[in-house]
DNA sequence: TCACTATGTAACTTGACTGTTACGTAACAC
DNA sequence: GTGTTACGTAACAGTCAAGTTACATAGTGA
């Protein structure tokens, strides 16, 4: 689950949304904040790490694009926890209807 | 974006998980931690703050439950994110398919 | 009323994370 | 080769978050 640390971060959940829509070298993503480069370096390593971008060197440049693999993750965690909660609901959906279900037929004699 | 803060820890991510399964009194859930019922009680109030869950009052107790709010929260914007990056990779496919189509009627006559 | 249970809050400590400056390295361009 | 550009890494300082113990509060039950 190390998607969610990375993308807790402000400065990196921007840099993803930035990679989104177009690749881009780490000197422009850096220019964007008003953080140092080495500090934006860093954060770019963290979403590395976090499978959230990927990297291709160019010449000099380093240009980074988005990963979608670490989004996955994320989507995954959440349908997990969204399905065991809807199976939840479902059942409880049942369980009242069944209630009912035994109401009607005893109320009728 | 104070969802994926709320679930960069895991203790607190698990607590989520736990809670789609089934609600649960403060204390029950701080026993199924190695941590301390204090600091149980203050993920909770973070979980509470990001909209990830609920809590309602039963006697002595205060019986947690999920809140799909703050899940909707982190899919709206891994959705957002894979759409843009979506729209990018059509708009590359028809650029290439343009390309063939005009390479195609060059090399006929 | 009095003990007990179930929780939240306060004060404090410690460890991790973020940012900065300084420095090292590899690829151009002349 | 030499200067420049584009990056990453190291070392260090400051901030913030997570954990702990101690304490306060509110509902239960006899």
């Amino acid at each position: 689950m190390t998607a969610f640390a990375a993308l807790a971060d402000p400065v990196r959940n921007q840099i993803v949304a930035m990679l989104a829509a177009r690749d881009m070298p780490a000197g422009d993503i850096a220019a964007r904040f008003d953080v140092s480069r080495p500090a934006v370096s860093r954060h770019l390593s963290v979403l590395l790490k976090a499978n959230l971008v990927q990297v291709r060197e160019q010449a000099q440049m380093r240009v980074y694009s988005l990963n979608p693999k670490g989004l996955n993750e994320v989507d995954d965690w959440v349908a997990q926890c969204r399905q065991t909660w809807n199976a939840r609901l479902d059942a409880l959906g049942r369980q009242l209807d069944a209630l009912a279900e035994r109401k009607r037929k005893g109320a009728k004699p």
